[in-house]
DNA sequence: TAGTGGTCTAGACCACTTC
DNA sequence: AAGTGGTCTAGACCACTAG
């Protein structure tokens, strides 16, 4: 009772072909949330594949989230997470172009200052301690959607080149002038009102809504070695999640 | 000058030994971005694995941005992106459970009215055509941290029952009240303030930072058939993203 | 004990890239 | 033409789950 068959001769694979089939009954409902699918190998002699191209396309169901396996047990359809989401923010001139709109980075300020309190622990440094801080404003077709600013520390036997800083990602940075190479990052994020300093770069109202993204980049030891953050316009910027079913005709 | 091997007695899989070795070269600096990996076949000789087994390990640094692989070219280090984040959005009652808190929802609102301009465009509808509405706040261990706002076609049939609404996920009531399965959905996330009415139900000034997120609910025909928001408290909601090394030992 | 998914092998052919 | 990753096969053994 297939009533689909995969089609050898397409240009789309096998595996492929099987996933939009499945995917085909889980959204139609012929499949509902909870229940197992065929076994792996059942699957393999209704559809005349091996187990191994099977397993493929289940991988690409259960990365989609539609199914689950459990060992032993089987495979099943997931209860669709509706309310979860994911939430992806690119590095801000991919972001841009992805949107169709022209980046543009100004370097704002570039400075050596002491630590605060916050950016010590965030960089396990003292309190006080020399820290290089610079801010650039991130413009979209002349339009400044967020500001960054960004904290590392001092290197005193290397001077701070300004176009060092005008374009180059942070963890560029970081690499250049303290020889330590980020591997990993932390970022939190969260809603914020625009200080009145941030605001006027922005060209917003004090007060106005921002998305807060700090952000800690960590070396290969795991210490931190950078600390900063972006705030964002609130009118400017939003982030989209969405799941789109299997694409590609054959 | 392997340095590292398999060790087949250990429960470790051998894929994943080898992911280890490989995620220890690139974090190292010992493979830098930009260079190449040894061919899957190399990688199956030095190690004595078989291809498949090797590209599953592969796929695993892959799937976690470490490397990236271009047919007929071969498999290369990323340049870590790491101005790029991914930001999960639970569910609310798992996301608090996972926190430590204790989730709870309270009905505020649940009545038939109008649709505004806005919501009937999001739901394909007529302005002013019957849509049913409820709001519900969200408490972590008795302190509201959001709100959130529904919208869905009103069936007439159909009495709206409280207790239907109260705990239900926003897809479990479109559901029951419309026989509608959705099984996709579009999200937005965007930073506001708070609406007075919304400041008060959330026990913080007006004009407070919200994390706000808009969403769509689709049926499987790809017709809109829910429409709402959650309003977050911007000081009691973060969202985090941090990507770790891969764990466990032999 | 039987059935399930998880892993692995040793081949094979294909599409794509580079020389 | 040679080398790469992408896909596929037909087996195998294992760990886990359930009756």
């Amino acid at each position: 009772m297939a009533g689909n068959k995969i089609d050898k001769n397409s240009f789309v694979p096998p595996y492929y072909q099987l996933a939009r089939i499945l995917e085909r009954k889980i959204l139609s409902g012929e499949l509902k949330p909870g229940d197992s699918l065929p076994s792996e190998t059942d699957l393999g002699r209704e559809y005349e594949l091996s187990r191994m191209t099977v397993r493929k396309c289940l991988n690409v169901l259960a990365e989609r989230g539609l199914v689950y396996a459990r060992q032993g047990r089987g495979t099943f359809v997931s209860r669709p997470a509706l309310d979860r989401a994911v939430f992806t923010m690119e590095e801000f001139h991919q972001d841009m172009h992805r949107r169709g709109l022209r980046p543009e980075a100004r370097l704002i300020a570039a400075r050596v200052l002491r630590a605060t309190r916050e950016v010590a622990a965030r960089l396990a440094l003292a309190e006080g301690e020399r820290v290089l801080h610079f801010c650039r404003l991130l413009l979209a077709d002349k339009i400044p959607v967020a500001l960054e600013r960004k904290y590392m520390r001092y290197n005193r036997g290397r001077p701070v080149l300004e176009n060092e800083l005008q374009y180059r990602a942070f963890a560029e940075v970081i690499a250049l002038h303290n020889e330590v190479l980020p591997v990993r990052s932390r970022m939190m994020l969260q809603a914020g009102v625009a200080a009145e300093e941030d605001a006027l770069l922005l060209q917003i109202p004090p007060g106005s809504p921002v998305l807060c993204v700090e952000q800690v980049l960590f070396a290969a030891d795991d210490n931190p070695v950078g600390y900063g953050f972006f705030v964002y316009r609130g009118d400017r910027y939003t982030l989209v999640s969405e799941v789109r079913p299997l694409t590609g005709g054959d």
